[in-house]
Parts: structure tokens; sequence; C-alpha cells
DNA sequence: ATCTACTCCTGATTGC
DNA sequence: TGCAATCAGGAGTAGA
């Protein structure tokens, strides 16, 4: 599942397409998590690519005027390939043709989406974002305001884009497993020096990722196709029934708003 | 205002 | 062995 890492690792993966032109576009399936609008994606035809960047779980692509929104959902690959190839792979929802090479979309559970904006910051699934993890804004004092109010577990709070960006499942159960707190924890009891561990521990572990690749799961691989290898760090992620690796107690498994939580009871309060 | 459940989708896994 | 039911999950949305 793509993560901040992991959407890191894809934007830098297609580096390749900068000051590009678009030739055209080949639509294969319109119907992602939003039905593409293909009219307003044409109006990028003829332009270059001036800027690729992430924002939170974001990939935006800019041209002169207009830009691309994509996001991976669950299960959206990119990758790169020769023009020559004319097939469409099972999954390939959409190209991005190029002189020489094309941006490919592979997604099976059509979760992801494209959209096309003018105005990137104030779309709709941009604007009401949060705080970006890697940065200075995302702090002791900024997690502590935000904490304090809230009654719903921590780990919600974590996940929760309009406070911050990038984190999904994977990683905040790996934050709060380094953090030594239990995810069901409620904001409101979250203390300041819990959330200085927070904010170490999101850095480093995202951090970490970044350079490894991304994590590996069943759905990501990096546009050039090599996998990542961060999976053999995850110390509680799917490891219910195995030995925590600090004190032997075995990892436990539930749910928190539908998600699949691991905790070691002994090591997280 | 916050918070939770529901929803989209397909492939992998589990159960009979 | 095979088919059906279940699960996985990012994030917008509706309703509590």
């Amino acid at each position: 599942m793509p993560e901040l890492p992991e959407v890191e690792t894809s934007v830098k993966g297609i580096a390749r397409i900068q000051s590009k032109t678009i030739k055209r576009f080949n639509i294969n399936q319109l119907n992602l998590r939003w039905k593409i609008d293909v009219s307003a994606l044409e109006t990028l035809v003829g332009q270059r690519i001036l800027n690729i960047r992430r924002r939170a779980k974001y990939i935006i692509i800019s041209c002169g005027k207009g830009s691309m929104i994509i996001h991976l959902g669950m299960s959206g690959t990119l990758r790169l390939a020769k023009n020559t190839t004319n097939v469409f792979k099972t999954h390939d929802h959409f190209e991005i043709i190029f002189e020489k090479i094309k941006l490919i979309f592979n997604d099976p559970r059509r979760f992801g989406s494209l959209h096309f904006t003018l105005n990137p910051d104030d779309h709709f699934l941009i604007k009401h974002l949060g705080t970006e993890p890697l940065s200075n804004t995302f702090n002791n004092r900024y997690l502590f305001n935000v904490v304090k109010k809230l009654s719903s577990p921590i780990k919600s709070i974590l996940m929760n884009q309009r406070w911050v960006v990038g984190i999904g499942n994977i990683y905040v159960n790996e934050i709060l497993f380094a953090s030594k707190i239990n995810p069901r924890r409620r904001g409101k009891y979250i203390t300041k020096k819990m959330c200085k561990e927070i904010v170490i521990h999101t850095k480093k572990i995202l951090n970490r990722a970044i350079k490894k690749g991304g994590t590996t799961l069943k759905d990501f691989h990096n546009p050039s196709g090599d996998l990542g290898y961060f999976k053999i760090d995850l110390k509680v992620y799917n490891r219910q029934g195995e030995p925590c690796f600090v004190c032997k107690n075995k990892i436990d498994a539930f749910k928190i708003n539908q998600r699949s939580t691991f905790v070691c009871k002994k090591c997280q309060n």
C-alpha cells in the first residue's frame, strides 16, 4: 500500500519525464476512483513537464498551464516503458505518451485517481491536507496542540490526513510501536513526552523507508520495477502471534476503525 | 464541531 | 478440486 515513502520513491522514479513534451493520452479505463475527465486532460497535449512533486500521498505533475494529480490508491503503480509497445497489460488504465517513452498507470483495485487542475493547491483533494511529517512544522508543539483536544485513538489521529499527511496503516503501526504507545490511547491522554517520541520516530521511520525505496508488499513496485525491501524491518505489522523483538511477548492484532492494528501490549502503553 | 461506518474494487486467502 | 464467502485498505462522504 503506497504510503509517503512509496509515493516519494515513485516521484523519483519518474524523474526522466521532466521537460518532456506530452504527445497524447491513451485512456483504457475511465472509471477509477473518480472518472477521468479526458477533455480537460487533453489541454495538456503539446505542453512540457516542468515539475514533478509529492504532496501527502499525491503525485503532482505540472506543465506550464495545468497540472495532473495522481493518487496510487491501494494498489496503484507507475512504470515507464518505451513507446514501441502498444499493448495494455491487465489493469493498465492510462498512459501518458512522450516522444520516446510513456508513463503507464496500473491499478488492480482502482482506488487510484487522475485529475486535471489549473491550480493544484486549490484542488479539493489537496487544499485540506495537513502538515508534511518530514517538515519542521511537524514538531512536538504542533502535535501536542492537535492531540490534546481530540478524543479519538492516537492511531486514527496520525492516519487522518487533515492533521499530518502521508502516514498509512503500515507505518502508523510501526511508529507507535517504536514510540511505545498503545494505538488505542486517546489523543487527550497523549502527553508532551509521548508527542516527542512520535515525532522523532515518524521522521526516522519514514526517512529510513525512503532511503530503502519504499516498503515491499504485494502491491508496490517502484517505476523501474525494482522492489523496495523495507519489509524486513517491520517490527509489528502483520506479525500477530509472533514474538515481540523487544520482550518476546506475542504480538496482538485487532481493529481500530476497521483497520488492522498490531501491538505488543507489554511494550506499548 | 468530531467521530465512526460505509463505500468503491479485485486478488489472495479461507472455508465448506 | 472448486466455488463462494471473506478480507485487505485510502480517503471522501454521510450520518450520528
